[in-house]
DNA sequence: GTAGAATTGATAATCATTCTCATTACGGTG
DNA sequence: CACCGTAATGAGAATGATTATCAATTCTAC
């Protein structure tokens, strides 16, 4: 629901060098050609796409990345916060590099079209709702879907 | 996201005489005793179900019905109306008995108590965003989640 | 350059949901 | 109440998205 620094481990330099703590051994995050490809095409197109898609569109350009490979990766950043998830009415996800903190979209149902929304009027309703049914640790999701002006 | 009548076409009387009138002949929509089970165990039931969890119960309750029927079933009663269908984080939906008029839930993630909420901030600032960037027919779509008071 | 772990990719495996189609049960009718 | 035509059911096959396998490859640090 939330984007944190969208060139996590994408963008720049950071070194990643985790500082070895956890025992048996912390996983390092490699900076592969194939998870380059896959941010730099979500970092370009304006519509959220579903591992499919981006896998159709990196065939295409040339890149062909292997689709297991597509649905990893894309697990990955989402957790990492560095793409957002958006879970199509249809029931697949897809997925779209986001500005960072939090907010909501408006999808256009007709060309896909995406809208950041940063002004969440729900975060104060839903902590009022939830204090009044005395629930804990409460989470919000909303999407909201129109047509917009170009698709008129 | 909203439940109109929900005994549509379960509880009463309603001739559901059609006035025969496209070109072909109508569907019919019988009352079955599958159709039936199904919305009774619903009814009951203050969390929501998925169409296996439904069928497993409906097992369990000696009236075995086809997992296919259970599918078929939910989807029907949910376009009619008579319930509503709840997108879970993990995918799968989940039905639930409603109360009328529009309605977002507060699900608690530890037990997946319901709790229906009426009063929908969302409508309001959904309807002011769209304006402003140009979109028509809005929808929105919201779920709440949390721990309830029971499950801390 | 090497070693060693993380990553890839082709493919099989899951899993929820939908489709098929022969069989059954509803809801009138006479 | 027996009978018809049709909608509904159910067992299993089919689909489609996502995940798991596992040998082969590629990063990265030294
Ligand atoms: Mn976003
Ligand atoms: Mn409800
Ligand atoms: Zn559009
Ligand atoms: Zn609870």
């Amino acid at each position: 629901m939330s984007g944190r620094s969208q060139k996590l481990k994408q963008g720049g330099a950071e070194h990643a060098s985790a500082e070895h703590a956890e025992p048996g051994g912390a996983s390092e995050t490699r900076r592969t050609q194939q998870r380059q490809a896959i941010f730099h095409e979500l970092a370009h197109g304006d519509r959220a796409l579903s591992a499919q898609e981006l896998h159709e569109r990196l065939r295409a350009a040339d890149a062909g990345v292997g689709l297991a490979t597509v649905y990893r990766n894309l697990g990955r950043l989402a957790e990492e916060g560095a793409i957002d998830a958006i879970r199509r009415p249809s029931g697949e996800t897809a997925y779209r590099a986001c500005g960072a903190g939090h907010h909501h979209h408006l999808t256009c149902r007709r060309c896909g079209a995406v809208v950041e929304l940063h002004d969440c009027t729900i975060a104060d309703w839903s902590r009022r709702i939830a204090a009044e049914h005395g629930f804990d640790q409460v989470e919000h999701q909303a999407e909201l879907s129109g047509i917009c002006a170009n698709c008129r």
